[in-house]
DNA sequence: CGGGTCTTTGATACTCTTCAACACCCGTGG
DNA sequence: CCACGGGTGTTGAAGAGTATCAAAGACCCG
């Protein structure tokens, strides 16, 4: 609440947030004031209304983009015309992963958002030049490298209803204490968007949302978000088998 | 060949390898000899056997690994007792992943190696005075975040043989142009190792491998080697469902 | 209120997993 | 040189779980 306040009265400068390879009690943010303003300074501002494809898979790679606000998700599209979500982005993530200057894959808006586009060039400029910039950036991509491997073993669930779970616990860290506190996780993106993710069909998607309910373990607010009714018994079906 | 003797004759420095995320013809050694020096300055160079336990899940992570010669696996343990391996390591590459000061994975070595030990407190340091060493770590990175998803598209396969043909693929493009003329694929992991990286059953690795050879796409030349037959076929079955 | 999208539910088929037994390979030791 | 043993890999049959196809229901936006 007072954290609003905080950030919000001027418009938020790209950020970053990620836990450190290094121990540590506190995460503190990244990034200091000056090196906002720097990144915001060779970057522009971007409002997009929700569903608005940001880029393309394999289209020129001239920017990165920090999440100001809203969630994005990435996506590749395979030969055989199935859809893999390979992550959901949220405030002070990074997206725009590139090879050999051009994007591996596509990246679309689920919200609306608010963007910086960090042109590709000055970024590399800027951050040889801020060594300790660079640093941060090489921290938040080892947790980039984390969360995809987060993915990994959540997809490596067989049962549906497990992964589920594990989906559900991911979304609800990533809303941080507030969410922690309700035990109301927001889920701003479609069925589609989460059965993409979890390597399921949509099907069973709905089919694990029901045995979750039926369990007594969640309820539903509306189709974008979900009540922790039985916390115990959900962390032991996210760990547990 | 050439190259063998160019690049073993001196005990190799740490190296890296990585495809960058910007538009190049070719892919020039990351670091230069002088960098490659300091590294080798501020590291231990270790040489172990086959399958020795490098560090465990969760363990102090004081350090981070590049490998200068031999395979190397990472992998996680699930509470139900299913092993999940999140990446293989070759020569070039590195390992150590932590989060607040501990691995995230287990490292076992899979072939006889040889290691750098770099201490993560004397690279950061480093890191920060060599902005330009930081950034190839930052392009080294990245591909570890496009390999890491690019294992997300394989298990995202359903068909056994889907996965494996992709884990050929990725075998051979990791050979390098020497395989790749040959078409003799070294596996000098084990079928379980393979099995816990495809997020598949023992089983279902052997049976798909039979399915493979059956219909004269591959031939195995022992058991730690493929040799593919059919280029044409395989790279359809690759990419195609 | 209406249209269309998103979601849920149902029945069938398909693929992998599991459990079990067997075959194979290779280093070891007689 | 050969037999042995253990790990490693292969093959078979039954079972579990999801994918798929089809259709009805709920929700949201205009």
């Amino acid at each position: 609440m007072r954290d609003d306040i905080m950030t919000q009265r001027p418009p938020k400068a790209p950020a970053l947030r990620a836990v450190s390879f290094f121990k540590a009690e506190t995460d503190p943010p990244l990034l200091t004031d000056r090196q906002r303003e720097e990144l915001a300074r060779i970057g522009t501002r971007l409002r997009l209304p929700a569903r608005t494809l940001i880029y393309r898979e394999a289209a020129p790679a001239e920017s990165v983009f920090a999440v100001a606000e809203g969630v994005v998700k990435t996506y590749r599209d395979t030969p055989s015309g199935k859809r893999i979500l390979t992550s959901f982005l949220f405030e002070r993530d990074l997206f725009g992963l590139a090879q050999r200057g051009k994007y591996v894959n596509a990246a679309q808006a689920i919200t609306r958002v608010t963007l910086y586009r960090l042109p590709l060039k000055e970024l590399t400029v800027l951050l040889k030049h801020d060594s300790d910039m660079q640093f941060q950036f090489l921290v938040k991509l080892t947790h980039a490298v984390r969360e995809s491997q987060r993915r990994g073993v959540l997809v490596s669930r067989r049962d549906a209803a497990g992964r589920l779970s594990m989906f559900i616990a991911l979304m609800a860290e990533q809303g941080g204490p507030a969410v922690a506190a309700s035990h109301v996780v927001p889920l701003p993106m479609s069925r589609s968007d989460i059965a993409a993710f979890l390597n399921l069909s949509l099907e069973s998607v709905s089919r694990a949302t029901a045995e979750l309910k039926r369990k007594g373990l969640i309820a539903f607010e509306g189709r974008h978000a979900a009540r922790i009714l039985d916390v115990p018994a959900l962390a032991k079906l996210v760990s547990g088998a």
